[in-house]
DNA sequence: AATGAATGAGCATTCATTCAT
DNA sequence: TATGAATGAATGCTCATTCAT
C-alpha cells in the first residue's frame, strides 16, 4: 500500500499518472476485500470496518473510494458483470453453431461462477442497492438470460438443437450454473475447470441433437450454421 | 390451572383445544406473513414492525408466538422443510427405478419452490439463524443434495441412468430447480405445474438412458412435449 | 391455589370469611415470594413472571392481589418495617438503662436482618416506590435512626453508656447492623442468633461506661466471650 | 482539539500521545459523569442517554470509550477499587501494629466511601455485571474483606488488639464502613475526614487493649499514622 | 489521503400493565 | 378469580455516514 507511495516520491515525473494509479489500485484492493467479506458473511452483517481493518484502514478512509456501502457492492457486482460482458463479446464474435456458443458460454460462465466476483452476480441482492443501480444490474441479468436464450433459439434454427423452449432451457440451464455461485468453494475437490467442462457437457447435452458422446463417436463434424440476425431469434 | 376453567364450561375439551388450536392459527398466520415480508423484503431489510402491522397488531405482539426474528425465519424455513421432508418420503416408499423416482423428485420439488415455505427454503440465509439452528438447515440441505445422488446412483445401478458422477449431476438438477425459488412469481405466464413438468423431462432427459422423447415415440406414436400423462413421469 | 377453592365450597357457612382468608394467605405468599425474588436477583432483574411461575400462577393474577410491582415491593418493606416497629414498641416498654435498651435493639435487629423481610428493609431502593410511598419509608428510616440515637441518649444521661456523639454512634451501629443483611446468607456458618448475640456486645461494648467483661468479671467470675445467657444481654 | 494541530508542528511524538491523553480523560469524563448518575438514579433507571445528554455528546459517542453500559458500570467500580487497593498497599508497607493498620484502613476507607468512585464500590449491584467481571468484584470484596481480617488477626497476635472472632469484628467493621456509601452526601454537616476520624476511634476503640482515651490519659503516645490533631472531634 | 470522534436513524427486545373472557 | 393475548413505553446497541483536523 506505501509502496505506491514510495514509488510517487522517487518519481516525480509522472506524479499525476501515479497517483491516479495508485488509486486505483486501492479502489480495486478495497473491492477485493469487500466482495471477500461480502461472500463471507453476507452484505448486512459484513460492516465496513471489518472490511478496512483487514486492509489496514481505518473506515472512513473507504469513503475516499466510495461514496456508501451500496456502492462498493454495485462495483463488485459490476466487476463480475464486466467479465460476464467480456465473455458473451467473445462468444458472439466466434463463428459456431448454437449449440457450440451455448456451451462455450456455459463453460465460460461456469467458470466465473468459480471466482468472488462472479459469484457476486447471483449471491447479491439488487434490493439492497439504489433504485438507480438496481434497475442497471436488472438490466444486466435480463440480457444474460435473453443471451441463453438467443444462442438456443439459434442453436434451434440451425440444427444443432433439438426443438425445445428456449425460455425454460434458459432457466434451467442459468439456474444450474448460478448455483454453482452458492456450493462452490475454493480448495474443494473440484476444480473450476473440471466443474465447467462437466456442466458444459451435461447441460447441453440433452438439447443437443446429437449427444457429444455420439457424435464424436461418429466424428461428425459441428454442424455450423450462419449467425442470424437478432430479429430472427425474437 | 386450565382445568378449572374447562370444567367450568359445558364441551370440557373444547375450550383449551380451541385455544390452542387458535393460537396454532394465529401462529401459522405470522409464518405466512413473515415469509411473504422476508421474501419481499428480504430478512434485514424486514422489521418485525412490518410483518406485525401487516397483521394488524402490534410488535411485541409477536412474541407472545415466538422469541425472536430469527427464530420466525428458521420456522419459516422449517416448514418448507417439512413439505420436502414429506415429498421424499413418499418418494422413497414407491416402487420405481432410480430414473422414476428421480423425476418425482424434480418435480414435486420444483413445485415447492414456487411457494414461499419452499422459496424459503434456498432464499433465506442460514447465517441468519442461531447456530444451532444453522446447523439444522446445513444438515437438512445435506440430506436432501444426497437424496438427488442416491436417486441418481439407484438410476444407475438399475441401468435407467446411465453412468455419470452423481455429485456433479446432483448438483446441476438441484441448481436448476433452487433456481426456481429465485426467478418464480406467482402471476407468472407459467404456472408451477407447467414448470414442473417441463424441468421433470428437461433436467433428466440428459442422464436417461433412452430419453423421454425416443422412448415414448417407440412406445405410443403421440410425441409429447410438454404435459406426458403424470403416471409415466412418476 | 385450587385448595382455597374446594374448600369455599365446601363449607358455604361462611363463604366470606373464607374468601378472605384465603385472599389474604394469597397475598401473603405473593409477597413471600416476592421478597425473595426481588432479593435473589434483584428488584430490576427480577421480573413478575418469575414470582408468579414460582407460586405456578400467571402474571396478570398477581394484579389481583397488587395493583404494580412497586406496591409488591412497598409491602414487602412494610412487612420488614412492621417487624421493627413490633420490636422497638417492646424495647420502649422494657425498664432498662439506655444501654440496656440498645443492646436490646442491637440484637432483635440484627435477628431480623437475618429475615427476608428484614433484609429488605435495607437492600430495597426507595427510588424505586412511588413517590408517596418512599417518602413513607424514608420516614421510618429516620425514625429508626432517631430510636437508635435516642436510646444512646439515655444511656448518657443515665450514665449507662459513655459520652460520645449519638448522631456518629447510632450510624456506626446501624451501618454494622444493616450491612448483615447483604452479606448474611441462610446456611451459613453463623446463625442468625449467634451473630445477634456477638453484634450486641461487640457493637455497644465500646460504648459501654463498663464493658461487657469486665462488667461480668466483676459481677460474675466466669468470663464469657462468645454466648451469654440471653436474659443478660437484654 | 485544536492543540494536538499545533503541537503536531513542533514534536511529532505530541500528537499521538495528545491524543491518547484526551481520549483518556473523555474517558474518564464519562466515567465521572457516569458514576453520578448511577449513583444519583440507581443503575437501572439511569440511561445512557442521561449520561450522554449530560456531557453534551450522543449516546452512541459513547461507545466509542466503551463496549456495554455494563462495563461502564464496572469501570466505575474499579476506579474506586483501585483507590482501595493504594490504600491498602501503602498500610501495607507502613510498619505498624495490627491495631494502627486496622485504624488507618479505617480511616482512608471510610474517606474513600464518601468519594463518588468509592460509594460505587458498596453501591452497585454485581449482578448487573457480566460474570466474568462480577466475579472481579467479588474476589475484590474477598480481597478488602480479608484485609481487615488480617489486621485484626495481627493485632492479636502482636497484643495490640484484644481477643476476638476477626471475622465477625472484620464484617463488622466494615458494614459500618460500608454504610458510610449509602448515607453520605455531599454537603452535609460531617466533612469526610471528621467522619473518617471519628469512625477510626469508635470502631476500633472496642478491640484495643487500651482504649485511645485511657492510653492518652496515660500519656502514651499514641501511634498515629495519618491525622493527630483535631482532638476536638473525638 | 487518512483518522478519531461523533451522530442519526433504526430495530429488536423486554416487561409491566390492561382487557376481554 | 384467573388467563391468554395484546400493548405501549422504553432502552441498549449497531452501523453507515459525516466532519474537523
Amino acid at each position: 500500500m506505501t509502496d505506491e507511495r514510495t514509488a510517487n516520491d522517487q518519481s516525480p515525473w509522472m506524479p499525476f499518472e501515479n497517483r491516479r494509479r495508485a488509486r486505483d489500485e486501492k479502489r480495486e484492493a478495497v473491492l477485493r476485500m469487500a466482495v471477500q467479506v461480502f461472500l463471507e458473511q453476507g452484505y448486512h452483517r459484513a460492516t465496513l470496518n471489518e472490511v478496512a481493518e483487514r486492509l489496514n484502514i481505518t473506515k472512513p478512509a473507504l469513503y475516499n473510494y466510495f461514496r456508501s456501502k451500496d456502492e462498493i457492492l454495485f462495483e463488485c457486482w459490476a466487476l463480475g458483470q464486466e467479465q460476464v460482458d467480456d465473455l458473451i463479446a467473445v462468444i458472439n464474435r466466434s463463428r459456431q453453431s448454437g449449440l457450440g456458443k451455448l456451451r462455450a458460454l456455459v463453460h465460460a460462465y461456469a467458470e466465473t461462477m468459480a471466482t468472488d466476483f462472479g459469484a457476486s452476480l447471483v449471491r447479491f441482492d439488487p434490493r439492497d442497492l439504489k433504485p438507480h443501480n438496481a434497475e442497471k444490474v436488472r438490466a444486466a441479468k435480463r440480457g444474460i438470460d435473453l443471451t441463453f436464450r438467443r444462442y438456443i433459439a439459434e442453436g434451434i434454427a440451425d440444427g444443432s438443437i433439438k426443438p425445445c423452449d428456449p425460455k425454460l432451457a434458459a432457466f434451467a440451464i442459468a439456474g444450474s450454473l448460478n448455483w454453482i455461485g452458492h456450493w462452490y468453494q475454493r480448495g474443494g475437490s473440484l476444480t473450476p475447470d473440471a466443474i465447467a467442462d462437466e456442466f458444459a457437457i451435461r447441460l447441453t447435452d440433452g438439447l443437443a441433437r446429437r449427444s457429444v458422446k455420439k457424435a464424436s463417436a461418429e466424428a461428425a463434424p459441428a454442424p455450423r450454421t450462419r449467425k442470424p440476425t437478432k430479429g430472427e431469434n425474437r
